[in-house]
DNA sequence: AACTCGGTCAACCGCCGGGTC
DNA sequence: GGACCCGGCGGTTGACCGAGT
């Protein structure tokens, strides 16, 4: 059943505010508040506008104590982390913005930030997604493809920029809701790109998946403990990428990239062909030695820890708070929901954000 | 000068959840 | 308990503007 609109929209007038208007709205309000109810308030007034018209002119341009543009760094870093962290919940990410809204917030990661940060390659393998689809051999594939929240993929990949790959890849908790189709194809492409570390690291198919999880682990816990970070190559990392770029693109395509911090990575093709060739042209046997040799407590080339966290502009200025900044998914998505990036609740996030006990105030 | 293109941002749309009757 | 109302929210749209051709 239909919802009735708030008001009729043949008699509101819509589009910018006048001057004249807003001085109106603004006069009323400092002198008798809001009343308790926009829907009443223009015709009080006079004003020919939607009650909801009213009240998002009143709090994202005449309310007191706004500001407009100019973020500053250290607005980014809280814009960012809180992004990666709770989604677009743009409301209590301006919340921790004094003179912020969440429309400005909104506007400011869609047209700026994002592509700082995430750079404007991933645009283009986003497009051709939605352009072509060579797979596809019927609607359901491309729609689903379509579908997967682009808000979704965004933090997968800052997430998978800014946190240990493999902890992520293995931990199924830490991903994001897929639509049963993509859920799928994620799973297979994981398989097939990844199957020789999956083999080596969980040589037992019969083993149940937390068994995967909890014996990887365990081996990881226990090298993470003594280095901060498991230790793989950059070869092992595209590997990685590769498989979850997959996804989305089912020919060649671009690996992950940070944006201006952009790895140098190689276009890399289904076939697993590499232009031009580096150390992913033979993922499996080098990923494979890698492996074998984290196994034994060897550290690789893999950036440490804090080096990588040095490659992102955002969170230069958190050395220091980056240990509380884990991906914290499981506070969030642990309740049952139709939504997993969805899921948390305000007094959640706000515990969740004590803990992640950021370089900044709140 | 005219046109195109891309970026920005104010405003709108529609859904959701809480409160009230 | 359920229908309705309203505020809040995130996603989207479209007008505007400046840079480039």
């Amino acid at each position: 059943m239909g919802r009735a609109p708030c008001c009729d929209k043949n008699s509101v007038k819509r589009g910018p505010w006048s001057p004249e208007e807003d001085a109106k709205l603004k006069a009323y309000i400092d002198h008798f508040g809001t009343g308790g109810n926009w829907i009443a308030l223009p015709q009080k007034i006079g004003l020919k506008r939607c009650g909801k018209s009213c009240r998002l002119r009143w709090l994202n341009y005449l309310r007191p104590n706004i500001k407009h543009g100019g973020f500053s760094e250290e607005e980014d870093n809280i814009i960012c982390s809180l992004y990666i962290s709770i989604g677009s919940r743009w409301s209590v990410i301006a919340a921790q913005l004094p003179g912020r809204t969440d429309n400005d917030v909104k506007n400011y990661w869609n047209t700026r930030l994002k592509k700082k940060l995430l750079g404007r390659r991933k645009q283009s393998s986003f497009s051709r997604i939605s352009s072509t689809n060579p797979d596809s051999n019927g609607v359901e594939d491309s729609s689903s493809s379509q579908a997967l929240s682009n808000s979704a993929l965004e933090r997968l990949q800052l997430h998978m920029q800014l946190q240990n790959p493999i902890s992520f890849f293995n931990n199924p908790a830490l991903w994001p809701k897929l639509h049963p189709f993509q859920e799928k194809k994620l799973l297979q492409s994981l398989n097939e790109s990844f199957s020789p570390l999956m083999q080596y690291a969980f040589p037992s198919p019969q083993q149940g998946d937390g068994q995967k999880v909890d014996t990887y682990r365990q081996l990881v816990d226990s090298d993470t403990r003594q280095q901060g970070h498991p230790k793989f190559s950059n070869s092992s990392v595209v590997g990685l990428e590769n498989s979850l770029n997959g996804i989305t693109s089912p020919d060649s395509y671009i690996p992950f990239s940070s944006g201006d911090h952009a790895m140098d990575l190689t276009i890399v093709s289904r076939a697993g062909v590499v232009e031009p060739a580096d150390a992913a042209a033979q993922p499996v046997p080098n990923f494979q030695a890698e492996f074998e040799n984290f196994l034994n407590s060897k550290t690789y080339g893999f950036a440490s820890h804090e080096d990588k966290i040095g490659e992102f502009g955002c969170f230069k200025e958190m050395n220091g708070s980056w240990d509380g900044m884990n991906w914290r998914s499981n506070d969030f998505e642990t309740k049952d929901s139709s939504n997993s990036w969805d899921s948390a609740s305000v007094l959640q996030f706000e515990g969740m954000f004590q803990d992640y006990g950021l370089g900044y105030n709140v």
